[in-house]
DNA sequence: ATAATATTTTCTATATATGGAAAATGACAA
DNA sequence: TTGTCATTTTCCATATATAGAAAATATTAT
């Protein structure tokens, strides 16, 4: 299962409060990444390795401005998310997919619109 | 956030393509620490560390018969999962939303019903 | 060119994760 | 009781994660 890296670097990028406090304000607004050093009790060094964690992860991209790098999160992701959650949950299995569809074509318009 | 360390818990604990198998197999139907380890190229042992870790977790239960463990999926888990989500995306909220209530009756029932 | 700013990288130390092997525990069977 | 089976725990070695501090890089300003 060649997606499962891919899984594994999702859900450990998660596995994180302060990475999730991250994803939290970039869902907000996108911010750079001193911005994000000063919201959070750590150096900017720091906040750049846990940036690059949720990069890898594709849960987040960045953009140059200037000197500054601004930090985007990537809503389309959560698809993949939300698939695996499907798999395991019986129950819900029918919502999530009518969630499922919903979602991609969502992911659609978020690649045409933005 | 005194729910913070559950919600690392439960990522961490999904960040592992193993213990995402397990978790896979547990859906279908309970199994026992013994079947599992079969089923994976693991030790015992090792195959009986990673079911701490989804435990803890609170991904799963276990229950005694005879000498065996029997591992149990906690479906209603997946509610703080389905929650985190809901916060991350906006364009979801709504639905997520539906998603969340329809999942707080299922637990009700799971509870009444198991 | 030089200085200042924003970010990344490197270096270092500490902590945690992982799994195998073997010992320990717990439960049943004879 | 003694033995066997299922699981957990301990011990050990290896790998990875983490963050701070300082050096390196890149971009803008003077």
């Amino acid at each position: 299962m060649e997606n499962d890296n891919q899984l594994d670097r999702i859900f450990f990028a998660l596995s994180d409060a302060k990475r999730r406090s991250i994803l939290t304000e970039l869902s907000e607004e996108s911010k750079s990444v001193g911005e994000l050093a000063n919201s959070f009790d750590l150096t900017m060094g720091a906040v750049s390795k846990n940036i690059i964690i949720l990069e890898k992860a594709g849960l987040i991209h960045k953009s140059k401005r200037g000197r500054q790098v601004y930090c985007h999160m990537n809503f389309d992701i959560w698809r993949i998310v939300a698939k695996f959650i499907a798999m395991q949950t019986k129950f819900w299995e029918r919502r999530l997919n009518e969630l499922e569809s919903y979602i991609d074509t969502q992911a659609l318009g978020e690649k045409n619109g933005r």
